[in-house]
This record gives structure tokens, C-alpha cells and sequence, in this order.
DNA sequence: TTGTATGCATAAGATTATTATGTATATTTG
DNA sequence: CAAATATACATAATAATCTTATGCATACAA
């Protein structure tokens, strides 16, 4: 993993979970190198996942009870499949709602035009 | 300042910048109490702009070159004025097309409908 | 056979924020 | 009038999250 194109914005800094968990949520199990290949593919190489940035918090995530864990051995080579769990389930609304609000909110400082209905 | 309502989201983390230069962008000169209660009242009480974050995040843009600061005694008080410099404002426009290129690459993330044009 | 891709992991350091203090004056309220 | 709140600045300790660097190992392509 040599050479990244990157977004180079702190913004996405307390993003990584949502991303994470509404992936999961789309794809019932995937597995971390699986996810950073997802997010390049779907922001066209713009987005980095570091793998530094991507295993402690899947670590915590499924410490936290949110996902659950299942090793597969594949072509002689270990993959670490998650899922959410039930919890995880319901703290991907409750993050997706977050982003919307974050967004929201953002929009109306940024934008003096818009208020908060 | 003893409560405070808070957003309670770890995306705003990174956005304090964006936030500053683009206040600052619209009204010529605040200061940085001034810029807490702006926040306060655009966003209902929803956002919290804590001193401990603010303070520091001011003297590093002044630092950087993209605020100049005037001290003014009113009320037998003082007050920082800040306005931007040039490059301040070159910074402010970088800054909010940070913000909108986050927002629509989340909204890539989050919503598999929509994609990178 | 050397580099790249796949696949995991962690440690050191940077950045940014929260929380807790500290100082000082002005104004409101019981 | 005393006490609490508001105005106005500041910084230090701590926490959270990320980047960068490194390490291990197998598979495949040039």
C-alpha cells in the first residue's frame, strides 16, 4: 500500500465509524482490507481508510458489542469478516442521523441564507 | 458559562476552522466571545463552541497569517477583534470547498443511490 | 526475484477537541 | 447589598482520533 490518493480534509475526522458501520449495514459481512477497497471504489481513489485508522477501531467497535466477528481462511489467507450486531444495528441510525444533523447544521453556518426551520 | 447544550457529535471535530473563517468572512470583524454566541444563536443552542477549543484555534490562525487581531477596551473590557487577512480569505474559500466535497462524498458513502457524477 | 497486492496488526507522534481552571469586570437578582 | 450570572480573555491536563511508520505473512505478476 504504497501510494494513496487522499481526501486531505480533517472533516473526516469522526467519520471512520459511520462509514464502517453503514457499509456493514449494506453488506450484511465484510472484512477491513474489504472496506478500504469499498470506500476507494465508491470515492473514485478520493477517500483513504489507513489500516492505521481502520483495525483499532474495528477492534473497539466489536469490543463495544456493536460487531460481531467471524475468521475465514481464504486462498491460505486469514480474513476477518464482520457483522453488526442487533446494538450495532441501532447505533448505525442513531450515527446516520448524526451525519444528517452535522450536515444540517454545518449548512446553516456556512450558508447564512438557510436556518433551522 | 456553566451549561451548555451540546451537539454531542464527533464529526463537528475539524470543523472549528470552517466555522471561524466563515463567520469571520461575513462580518468583517468579531471577537471570540462574540463568535461562541453567533454559533449558539444560528444553531439554537445546539452547537457548543467551547473556550478551550476557540482560544487556541484563534491564535493559530493568527499564527498562520489568515487573521490579524485588534485589541479594543470597551466596558472597561477587552476584546480581540479579528478580521481576515488575504490570505485569510483565500483560506476561507479552500476551506468551504473542503466542506461541501465532505459532505457530498459522505452523502456517496452513506446513500448508494447517489455517486461521484 | 523483485515488486505489488492481499490481509492482518500495533506503536509513536500529531492534531483537535473536552474538561477544568484561572483572572477580571459588569450586570442582574434575590 | 451579596451572590450569581454574563462578559471576556487564557492555558494546562487529558481524551479521542487519526497519520505515519513498521512488522509479519502469503499470492501473484513483471
Amino acid at each position: 500500500m504504497y501510494i494513496w490518493f487522499m481526501a486531505n480534509s480533517k472533516l473526516y475526522k469522526g467519520s471512520l465509524v459511520t462509514i464502517i458501520l453503514k457499509l456493514l449495514n449494506e453488506s450484511n459481512k465484510m472484512y477491513g482490507y474489504e472496506i478500504t477497497q469499498k470506500v476507494k471504489e465508491l470515492t473514485r481513489g478520493e477517500l483513504k481508510i489507513t489500516e492505521g485508522a481502520l483495525y483499532p477501531a474495528l477492534h473497539k467497535l466489536e469490543a463495544e458489542g456493536l460487531l460481531e466477528v467471524e475468521v475465514k481462511k481464504v486462498d491460505n489467507r486469514l480474513r476477518k469478516y464482520y457483522k453488526l450486531t442487533e446494538k450495532g444495528n441501532k447505533e448505525t441510525v442513531s450515527k446516520l442521523q448524526e451525519l444528517q444533523e452535522y450536515i444540517k447544521t454545518m449548512q446553516v453556518l456556512v450558508n447564512p441564507k438557510l436556518s433551522l426551520e
